[in-house]
RNA sequence: UGGCCUAUGGUGUAAUUGGCAACACUACUGGUUUUGGUCCAGUCAUUCUAGGUUCGAGUCCUAGUAGGCCAACCA
């Protein structure tokens, strides 16, 4: 709906061809197949949108499937965090899969190809193999074990499932061309041994397939129509093709892989070891810290799962290299959550107003509406008083025209409050401004319609009382890595780019509305941007993140001038 | 130096499949504004190169060039 007129990206090109000659609708079925090895990240969002997106474009259902064959990596634990993750960006899977339900019928048809003459068992040493294997210009040379029978092949096979041997002693083969062009078809490894106690399957299984002769044959168990992949698995779609060759019944689906290039985002690294290298050397807190790319750290860093779905359906998909600018995501945080939080007022760097003609004792409760974009997100009230804070870069002795905010003799509209100028300063021992004295002008309320009240003042400061004021812990965040591409030099270790100051923490003060704010609820602090309370927040200790800043054309101004 | 994939602005995707290079972001101008936010208006391209076919080429042909992927008992 609205999207109705966009044109189609190259996979919906493929399915609206495969619609037209030989698919039917109800043929669509997609797949996300994670391995339960690690979290998801930014990554991985965009291949969820794409094949849950394609699900909803076609009312196709949509398999949430884990490649679950290698028990030395997974765990359980895993499979929630992804569930979790998943659910969060808003998807719902038709059924929940994993290719280890699937282990008797792989083991069940490499019996079959055993038979047919088509797998054999390799008793050779990996190193063996790796040097029969050849290289790109040159092509591989048979196993000695090639020509076994299949009598032989088949007792081997079993005792290997029966767990009569011990790891790296044997493996089972697919025979096919020693001398391909492609190497994943020289002879490729389909079973290997691992006493390891799987996370699911627990000690039934000793031999585990492989990925190759897992995925394909996974996809046709469920009628996968369109197996969506990144273009590191394109040399191995000739394998797909040739496994599903040897158990392909006509009358059935046949699915097929297609890939796609994998959106790579600037200033910062998703691969699982880098990742973990992050958490290890902790240069972040965790998996969840909020400058990860994974989804669990961008939702506690405040986004939403609306703009990460926007920012994929914008980047889109194709097959050419990219470096997705860190901008188009900020931009599409920005978008969702100026429309749906509500504003507030929060000082992170505080300085001490005194109004010196207010009344001593006196407060007041002003209104201030909750959002100038939608009007019935309501109004709350603030408390006003004597004393306020300001931001301290919101007050100079003196400074130019293009100065908005309050310097000496210089007015300034408070937020929804009055119109107060600046009289004079107070100074420590350094020469650091502590405190401003200021004169308000009491018929000036905002709202209020007095003539006062509509004069055009150039500035609009936020502030929060002294009086009611909630301190609160500020984390603010910048990007991870200083470099565009902190992954992509070579001779150069990527954590040579880290950011020292991706991290700072401010203790600020905020409007008392914020008492009660309950984790992952969103605000826009105003002029300051939109912030997130952490899950470690208590309402004792109020901890904010803050998402994103607001588009800021004061640096630049600031920038030039000096 | 074997095979395969890709090439359109600073960024990401389009181009009715041979017919005025479009959309979004960024950056920059200006306007509005009780957030230096939002919103509104505007500016920013010899489609990797060289030839060719054609009335007409980002799209087709030829030859180059550049980048990426492939030799884990990982996925």
């Amino acid at each position: 709906m609205g999207e109705t007129s966009k044109s189609l990206n190259f996979i919906e090109q493929i399915i609206e061809e495969d619609l037209r000659s030989t698919h039917s609708k109800s043929d669509l079925r997609f797949r996300f197949p994670p391995e339960p090895n690690g979290y998801l990240h930014i990554g991985h969002a965009s291949s969820i949108c794409l094949n849950f997106g394609l699900g909803l474009r076609y009312n196709a259902p949509v398999n949430l499937r884990f490649d679950d064959t290698n028990p030395a990596k997974e765990e359980k634990a895993f499979v929630d965090a992804i569930k979790r993750d998943v659910s969060w960006l808003g998807y719902e899977w038709d059924t929940e899969r994993y290719a280890s339900d699937y282990f008797q019928q792989l083991y069940d048809w490499a019996v079959l190809l055993i038979k047919n003459g088509k797998a054999y068992v390799d008793s050779q040493t990996s190193e063996e193999m790796a040097v029969q294997k050849g290289t790109p210009t040159e092509a591989g040379s048979p196993s000695p074990f090639r020509e076994r029978s299949v009598e032989e092949n088949m007792q081997l096979f079993q005792d290997m499932k029966a767990g009569k041997f011990e790891e790296g002693t044997h493996v089972l083969r697919a025979k096919i061309n020693m001398a391909s062009p492609n190497m994943l078809m020289r002879d490729p490894i389909m079973y290997r041994i691992l006493h390891k106690a799987h996370h699911r399957t627990n000690t039934d299984w000793c031999i585990y397939p492989m990925y190759d002769w897992t995925h394909g044959e996974s996809d046709y168990i469920e009628q996968v129509s369109h197996s969506l992949c990144t273009l590191e698995f394109l040399p191995h779609r000739e394998l797909y093709d040739w496994f599903l060759d040897q158990v392909y019944n006509p009358a059935q689906l046949r699915p097929k892989q297609r890939e796609f290039a994998r959106r790579n985002l600037s200033h910062t690294v998703v691969s699982k070891r880098k990742l973990l290298r992050l958490v290890q050397e902790n240069v972040v807190e965790g998996w969840d810290d909020p400058r990860m790319p994974t989804i669990s750290g961008l939702r506690r860093r405040g986004y939403t799962p609306e703009s990460i779905r926007n920012f994929a359906d914008t980047i889109g998909i194709a097959k050419r290299e990219n470096l997705i600018d860190v901008s188009l995501l900020e931009f599409h945080v920005r978008e969702h959550l100026n429309k749906i939080t509500p504003r507030v007022m929060g000082v992170l760097d505080p300085l001490k107003v005194v109004i010196t003609n207010y009344p001593e004792g006196k407060e007041e409760w002003l209104e201030a509406e909750n959002s100038p974009e939608d009007e019935s997100m309501g109004t709350r009230k603030i408390p006003f008083g004597r004393e306020l804070y300001i931001e301290k870069a919101d007050f100079k002795e003196e400074a130019n025209r293009k100065f908005f905010r309050l310097k000496l003799g210089g007015e300034v509209r408070l937020k929804n409050g009055y119109i107060i100028k600046a009289e004079s300063c107070t100074k420590d021992d350094n020469g650091e401004i502590i405190e401003v004295q200021c004169s308000y002008d009491p018929k000036s309320l905002s709202g209020s319609g007095t003539e006062e009240s509509l004069r055009k003042i150039k500035g609009t400061l936020h502030w929060v009382s002294v009086a009611h004021a909630l301190p609160a812990e500020i984390r603010l965040y910048d990007r991870l890595f200083t470099h565009e591409s902190p992954d992509g030099q070579k001779d150069r270790d990527f954590m040579d780019f880290v950011n020292p100051a991706s991290l700072e923490v401010l203790t600020g003060y905020v409007e008392p509305s914020l008492a009660s704010a309950q984790e992952e609820e969103r605000f826009q602090f105003q002029r300051m941007g939109y912030f997130c309370v952490d899950r470690q927040s208590t309402p004792e200790h109020l901890i904010f993140n803050r998402t994103v800043g607001l588009r800021d054309s004061w640096v630049k101004i600031q920038g030039k001038d000096d």
